[in-house]
DNA sequence: GAGTTTGAAACT
DNA sequence: CAGTTTCAAACTC
């Protein structure tokens, strides 16, 4: 935490993490109050060194993963749907997913290792793996439930199981950099985590040897793993470690990993982590393991669900207590969602959810979107309605979002996109409270449904957890059928979806729980419905057939692009979020001008892209048309429009930034959920109320108002988005100053908040918030500050700085501590942030003409990178490269200059542009 | 609540 | 690959 350079030394011996956790295992207590201070000193640097080494690594072969993350999260999520739709899949899931109800059982520890481990997805990778050798069950840990334990546990667990199963040595490197670098809190973490889930082991085995007799199938998955984990070799381990930082992005790998990096990364940063570890203590370090793994299965999907983060149990619930102050709201909505919801289902829920608020930190919201990201449009539908602000129910259940798939971000989406999920995050704390409640609950119910056991509190639920994660929590609002129908269909509340299916017996996509990986759910109004746990067979194979045909079937269809903007979209945005996010196929509408749900864009919340069919589209997220422009054109009409004032020109404005933003992260293949917009969106009103003043206060404001005619006169149904967009349009001229402007609020925000607040809040600015917005924000604000470093100054390395930028906000984030981040945000913060908002606002214009030209590129490319690239990591390395060939070079140069130049970066150090640009 | 519209999914 | 049909959600009344 304190120094990332020395996470990042870490990081690169965070091989280590075996050694660590061994030293764990051996002495944990002497680690754990040398880790307590550490963590408290540390921060989430150590993980941004392990994300660095992991980057590289992850990154480049994630990506490709992550492509089939629409998979591996719908899979993920499936797991946690219990379905195991896909044996392949599945399998490796399914067994993840036992381990994650297992370890949700385990207790809410894993739900903190979770969300620690988040950082690590690739931990959780190795956590299954783990699971299925176990050899960590045997970690005794000791635990001390210090925090660094905690946090460490999910780390530890994953990658220590991960690495002792594949390489002892691995291990044993890793403790003796952790040794050495005991410092790092990375490793710190890492170390904590193995002593947890050592000291877990027993519990852990217990969990796991239920995991493993559970599923035959699941072993073999997780063999596959573990193979794929040792193929990767230490590196993944090492990265899950590093990724917490920064990783995240880097750990891609899949989406799902991604996310948990991310989420990591944020969790790992902020303190918020370890106060949960101290808080829950050696129990949790037990559960953790559980958690983590299922954490990471989930999480990958879940970034949304993340977000949810509801689902966590009791314990996670300390967790969250423990996690987020801030977040207490969250917590509490978590709270009771969990009680709701049987601990067990919940666990992996609650582990997403749990990340999602510690990452959030303090805000619970991030999650939200996360749905959704690459989720399907079930996901992405909790995303939205996460993005509308409060909207909730997407984002509620989902991002986040998520049957997992991320986002992010959302967060637990219902059905997580891929990664589901992407996900994002966002929070704000009434949004992502509410909608993280309703996600858990969805998650709750996902939960339950797959895993008919343990804790199927209830008979069934059903529902779903998209594999995006998003996670809607049909479920959970359960009203009426009917209402299920309007609500569950999309977005309402929280995202739990519900089907009406009558012919199909929901055995085919137009059943939305289907499509989303999960399983009708009690709510569901369905006759003759197969796609319950009770006929999994006939679900698989149903599911089999479609993937057949069209292997993305179940693929999340959104891909969300946490932009920098995104921030500033937020803002304006307003929840909307996802602007970033883009669909996949893309619609094909002819009547509904996209400005209806018809459009899965528009019910997505994303804009419309080159992907899209459409006639006449008026998507408010972004037109098609937009989509095209180049940032040029964008900025070219931002400055018409701060002439005209024109409202429209301003949503546009914003569509066309979002649309950029867009295709950099979907270059990048970020699929980060927005879930973070809506942590924004909170943020944003504090924002906006100063923001608004300084620059287009009037001007914003005769926006806001003209937003809502505007949105009606472009679509009805979103004006509420429309009134939010008003302001972002202002914001988005503004934006760069916004960033500043942000920034201070952020900061004084993140210092509310938490630490982890800290970093979102210096990369998104506002994103104080919500971790898993942070996550997203993270790799959104990193994405972004690359693109606008790269587009701004492609020629330079803007990538070092950029990513310094970005890496320095990490680094702040985590590293800092919330107070000193207050202070510092401004400076420190800031000034990674700086980099960025320096970027933004001195490059804004610049970047809008530079970055046309890279946007261009991007667009061609960004569809499917999006897919394919593994979220965060990629992310980040795309968007520096985002825009495409052009920065591929760059991006990668930046990627690896970013990994280095991550520890150094520093988060303060790189205020010195933030100063400059805010002032 | 019933009926219509819509666009994706499925089918040919 | 294009066209048509089927389907269920979204929407309207």
């Amino acid at each position: 935490m304190d120094s990332p350079k020395t996470t990042t030394t870490t990081t690169t011996t965070t091989i280590p993490a075996t050694a660590t956790t061994v030293s764990l295992s051996d002495s944990p207590p002497v680690q754990e109050s040398p880790f307590s201070n550490y963590i408290s000193n540390l921060s989430p640097i150590k993980p941004v060194n392990t994300a660095h080494v992991a980057h590289g690594l992850l990154g480049i072969n994630s990506p490709p993963l992550v492509f089939k993350s629409p998979h591996t999260a719908s899979d993920r999520q499936i797991n946690l749907l219990r379905r195991f739709q896909y044996p392949q899949i599945s399998g490796a899931e399914t067994s993840k997913i036992n381990d994650g109800s297992k370890k949700s059982v385990d207790g809410p520890e894993d739900m903190g290792r979770s969300s620690i481990c988040l950082t690590s997805s690739l931990i959780v990778d190795a956590q299954t793996s783990d699971n299925v050798n176990n050899s960590e069950q045997d970690q005794p840990g000791s635990s001390s439930g210090c925090v660094d334990e905690y946090l460490s546990d999910p780390v530890d667990a994953d990658c220590a199981d991960s690495v002792n199963l594949v390489n002892p040595n691995v291990k044993k490197s890793d403790d003796a950099l952790q040794s050495s670098e005991s410092n790092l809190t990375n490793y710190k973490i890492v170390e904590s985590d193995d002593i947890n889930d050592k000291g877990t082991k027993g519990e852990v085995s217990q969990a796991r040897p239920e995991q493993d007799g559970d599923d035959p199938k699941e072993q073999p998955t997780s063999e596959n793993k573990m193979e794929k984990i040792k193929e990767e070799g230490s590196l993944t381990k090492q990265p899950s470690h590093v990724c917490p930082n920064f990783g995240s992005d880097l750990l891609v790998d899949h989406a799902s990993r991604q996310q948990c990096y991310t989420s990591g990364a944020q969790v790992a940063h902020p303190h918020e982590p370890i106060q949960l570890v101290t808080y829950n203590g050696s129990e949790a370090s037990q559960l953790q393991r559980g958690m983590s793994r299922r954490c990471l299965q989930f999480e990958q999907a879940q970034q949304e669900t993340t977000k949810d983060g509801t689902y966590s149990p009791n314990p996670a619930i300390n967790l969250f207590g423990s996690i987020s102050p801030a977040s207490s709201t969250e917590l509490e909505i978590l709270d009771s969602s969990q009680v709701e919801l049987t601990i067990s289902s919940l666990k992996e829920q609650t582990m997403t959810a749990m990340f999602s608020a510690n990452i959030s930190g303090k805000s619970p919201v991030a999650v939200s979107k996360p749905s959704g990201i690459g989720l399907h449009l079930n996901s992405i539908v909790n995303t939205l309605p996460m993005g509308s602000g409060a909207s909730g129910p997407i984002m509620s259940h989902h991002l986040v979002e998520n049957k997992i798939s991320c986002s992010k971000l959302s967060n637990l989406v219902e059905r997580v996109s891929l990664t589901a999920g992407d996900r994002v995050l966002q929070t704000k704390a009434s949004l992502a409270t509410s909608s993280t409640t309703s996600e858990s609950f969805h998650n709750m119910e996902s939960f339950n449904n797959l895993q008919p056991p343990e804790h199927q509190v209830t008979p069934h639920n059903k529902r779903r957890f998209s594999s995006e994660h998003a996670g809607n929590f049909e479920e959970f609002s359960p009203s009426s059928p009917k209402k299920k129908r309007k609500k569950a269909s999309s977005t309402d509340g929280d995202g739990c979806k519900r089907c009406n299916c009558r012919k199909t017996k929901c055995l085919k996509l137009y059943c939305d729980c289907f499509a989303a990986g999960i399983y009708c759910a009690a709510i569901c109004a369905c006759q003759g419905c197969f796609n319950r746990p009770e006929y999994e067979d006939t679900v698989l194979e149903t599911r089999q057939q479609i993937e057949s045909r069209n292997p993305l079937a179940f693929a999340p269809r959104i891909v969300q692009h946490v932009t920098e903007f995104q921030a500033i979209d937020v803002e304006d945005v307003d929840l909307f979020t996802p602007y970033s996010g883009r669909h996949k196929t893309g619609c094909n509408c002819k009547r509904s001008m996209c400005v209806k749900k018809y459009c899965e864009c528009y019910q997505a919340n994303v804009g419309c892209s080159n992907a899209c069919r459409c006639e006449g589209c008026r998507n408010i997220h972004g037109r098609k048309e937009e989509y095209a422009m180049t940032p040029e054109i964008v900025s070219n009409r931002a400055n018409e429009e701060s002439l005209e004032g024109m409202a429209d020109e301003k949503l546009e404005m914003v569509a066309n930034n979002k649309f950029l933003h867009a295709e950099l992260y979907d270059l990048r293949s970020l699929t980060p959920p927005t879930p973070s917009f809506e942590y924004f969106s909170h943020e944003r009103d504090a924002l906006k109320s100063q923001l608004l003043p300084g620059r287009y206060v009037l001007s914003s404001e005769s926006d806001f108002s003209m937003l809502p005619s505007y949105a009606k006169s472009v679509s009805s149904p979103s004006n509420s988005h429309g009134n939010d967009m008003l302001p972002k349009t202002s914001k988005t001229l503004d934006i760069v100053s916004h960033g500043q402007e942000l920034d201070y609020n952020i900061t004084e925000i993140t210092g509310q908040f938490s630490p982890q607040c800290d970093e979102l809040a210096d990369f998104s600015d506002h994103t104080p918030l919500p971790n898993p917005s942070s996550i997203m924000m993270a790799s959104s604000a990193s994405s972004k500050t690359q693109d606008k470093a790269n587009v701004s100054q492609p020629q330079v390395y803007p990538g070092s700085a950029r990513l310094s930028s970005g890496s320095s906000l990490r680094w702040h984030s985590s590293p800092i501590t919330p107070m000193t981040r207050l202070g510092e945000t401004k400076n420190q913060s800031q000034d990674s942030d700086c980099g960025l908002y320096d970027i933004l606002e001195d490059d804004t214009p610049e970047m809008l003409k530079d970055s046309s030209a890279p946007i261009t590129s991007v667009k061609t490319s960004s569809p499917n990178k999006k897919r394919v690239s593994p979220p965060h990591s990629h992310i980040r390395e795309f968007q520096s490269s985002s825009s495409a060939g052009l920065k591929s070079g760059r991006g990668r140069k930046f990627i690896l200059k970013s990994v280095p130049s991550f520890p150094p970066l520093t988060p303060c150090r790189d205020s010195k542009d933030c100063t400059q640009q805010k002032y």
